[in-house]
Order: C-alpha cells, then sequence, then structure tokens
DNA sequence: GCATGTGAATAGATTCACAGCG
DNA sequence: CGCTGTGAATCTATTCACATGC
C-alpha cells in the first residue's frame, strides 16, 4: 500500500499536536483521500480502531512503522554521485525515516574521495565490498540512463534486494529483486499534457463561444 | 496517460538507431509493458499504426509529442533553491524535453543573488512578476514541507497553473490546477514495506521448513 | 501472413452504505 | 449516538482474443 507513509507523515504531525486520538474522515482530510479508503487500508493491517472513537495516534503509529520496517533502520547505497546523487546524499528525509546512507560510489575515478557529509565517495567497483560490509539493503540510481542497467546488474549481483531507480531508463531485475523508479522528467511532460489539453479545450471553448461560433 | 512519456523515450532511442517502423510487440519489451496496453493507450491518438507492419517511428514520435505539448517550450520556475532545487535547476531531463528554467526563487534573502547555472536566484516576493514576464506554465516546489501549502498559494495566485511539488507534505489547490507531486522518502518507504514483508515471509518458511516445524 | 485496433472478459481499486460495536 | 470495519456496488485499468485490413 503506497498511502500507508502518507498516512505515516500525517501522524507524526498530529502527535506533535499532543492530539490522542484521530478519525478516519480528519485523517482523509490530512492526508487528501477519501475517509472509507483510509478506513480499509488500515483494516488491512488489523483492528487498530475504537468504534465511535477512533484510532489511538501512538498505538497507530507504531504499528503503519511496523508493517512499513521502519522500527529497523535500512543501510543504503547511493550510485552515481551527479547533482541528484548529491541532493539525495544530503536529503534529511532519507535519515529521518530511518534510512541511513552508508556509501556513495560512482565510476568516475575522479570524483572518487571527493567528501559530501559525512561519507567520501568510493569506486563502484567496491560495491560487493560494500554490501557485504554493512549488509545493504537499498540500491539507489542516480546514474545516467545509458549506466542504469548495468549498476542494477551490478547491485543485484551485490546481494541488494530493492532498488529506486532516478535514471530515465527502463531496467530489468531478477525475479526476486523489487524496483521502483522516479523520472523527474516524466511528471513535468505529465503536467505538460494537461496544460496542452486545456489549451486545447480554452481554444475550442473560445472558438464555440465566440459570436457566431 | 502517464506512459507516453516512456514510450516517447523508448522511440528517441529506437530512431537514433535507424529504424523505420516498431511494433506493439517491440515497443512493449523496451518500455517494459504488455504489449496490448501498447496498442491500447496508442489507440487513444487515434490509428497510427499499419497493419500487418507496425507503427512509423518518426510519424509516432510527433503525434506523441504533440500530444504531451511537447512541440512547444514550457516555461518552469523552481521555488526552494537548497539541494534538491540545485539538482533540478541543474537537471539536463527537463531541457531535453522542451522545459526551459527561466527563473529560481526563495524565500531566503541570503540566497537571492546567488547563480545557479545561467540565473540568478530572485526573491519569492517577485513570483507575480516573473510569471507574468516569462509566461511561466509549471511551478516545481522544492523547499522544505512546512512551507509548500504558502508556496503553492503563491503560485496559483501568480497565475501557475501546474505545479510539481517535492515537498513532503499534502497541499491542496483550487479546481483548474493541476498538481503532481513526487516524494522521495515514500519511495524508499515503499521498497523498505517489501523488505520488510519478505523477512517476514523468510521467516515464516525458515520456521515451517525447519525440522519438526 | 502479420500486426493493429478493439469488443469482451477479467482483475483491481475506489466508493457506497450500513451493520456492528464501544 | 458516533465511528469503525466491511460486504456489495461501482468505476477504472488491464489483459485476452480475434476480427479487420494492409
Amino acid at each position: 500500500m503506497a498511502r500507508l507513509p502518507v498516512y505515516l507523515r500525517c501522524l507524526l504531525e498530529v502527535a506533535d499536536t499532543k492530539t490522542a486520538t484521530i478519525s478516519s474522515e480528519r485523517m482523509a482530510e490530512l492526508a487528501g483521500v477519501n475517509a472509507a479508503k483510509v478506513r480499509k487500508d488500515l483494516s488491512y493491517l488489523g483492528s487498530y480502531g475504537t468504534r465511535g472513537v477512533g484510532y489511538d495516534v501512538e498505538y497507530l503509529l507504531f504499528q503503519i512503522s511496523r508493517e512499513l520496517g521502519l522500527t529497523q533502520d535500512w543501510p543504503v547505497v547511493i550510485v552515481g554521485v551527479g547533482n541528484l546523487g548529491h541532493a539525495l546524499a544530503n536529503y534529511r528525509g532519507f535519515s529521518a525515516r530511518g534510512f541511513r546512507i552508508v556509501a556513495l560510489v560512482d565510476a568516475d575515478t575522479a570524483k572518487v574521495g571527493e567528501r559530501v557529509g559525512d561519507l567520501a565517495v568510493r569506486h563502484l567497483d567496491e560495491l560487493p565490498d560494500i554490501a557485504a560490509d554493512e549488509s545493504v539493503a537499498i540500491g539507489i540510481i542516480a546514474t545516467p540512463a545509458a549506466a542504469a542497467q548495468e549498476v542494477a546488474d551490478r547491485l543485484v549481483a551485490a546481494g541488494v534486494t530493492a532498488i529506486l531507480n532516478f535514471a530515465p531508463a527502463v531496467i530489468t531485475v531478477p525475479e526476486g529483486v523489487w524496483l521502483r523508479k522516479v523520472d523527474l522528467s516524466i511528471e513535468l511532460q505529465i503536467l505538460s499534457f494537461y496544460q496542452q489539453r486545456r489549451m486545447g479545450t480554452a481554444m475550442a471553448d473560445a472558438v464555440l463561444s465566440a459570436p457566431g461560433g
């Protein structure tokens, strides 16, 4: 369920305000979804609500954290230390949720040794050692598109079983390895698509409402 | 249709290899989806394929570009010039698709004047002027979560009708404004969720297959 | 013959509406 | 009485399977 992390964030905000319980309706408002959806989603975790009252904020926080595996910390390696790799390495949202960046690697020897925050960039060839030493569970690909598939293959070979791909390329991984992708350019193209359609209809409307149209 | 940009990218790659036509099956392979889905998606644009042959690569490229509104360029403003804002400002994938970053703005006066690539950071208060002068169509929010809603309100007030939100917060916009969000931390949490479940089942399997289990 | 385009079938997600419980 | 939990209804997306046309 891709919405659990959103609920988690909402609950953390609510917990700050010393609110003890929350209704599905209030939660839906905060999360920007339908109340029935909230209840159905939460019911998959078990019956953690109280009828007539709502959900206990602290208890639900714990249950969702546990379900998402956030009660343990996950060592993460970032491959590709360009602009995006830098930004991801410094992104506070990761550490706030128990994701610990344990290594930055790059294929470019010129970048090896460069310091980013607490870490020094290491070479891609060291990936197997790093993965083994640090028990890396998640790999982030922040390389150019052309390198993405090879990097994915190397991550898998090193034993990494979950990959987040920021490179604008479709990559394939073996059965049993989880893969998610974020394509920044695609997000803008989707917005462009809607803007484009708006203009199409705006023009059509203008024509239709024009005198004599 | 969120898959059109993926098809576009695949077609661009194929076009580089001087291939004149492409079948839905080959396209599906490149895009990592089902062939029937490709055909159904493309059929919404019109009947641009030839039975027994496939799709003309150049023609389809043009049709998809047009549908996505990529035949014109879209002025984009980025709000928030932290690590992520920097990375987005330098991201080549945007300009490659006709998205032109025309301004970087930040609420922090200490950042105003700082140069990032060709642009100097301007103050958030200048947003209405910038939006009007540059006909900004798309705004990108790369601020901390706490500032996101106010920035969105300001973008809307300045006439921006499409917003891409990178801040980890649910924001609301008026009817007629398109909003998409990318939450980096949520993507990792989803992977964590699957890893967590894998461990759960791995343990269950281990127990079940243990001698006497 | 071969690959598209598309109705029909299926699967999945969302919403409704209300029974059940505190 | 209020709010959860959930079966049923609805809507949307995906896949199948084949008629259609080059």
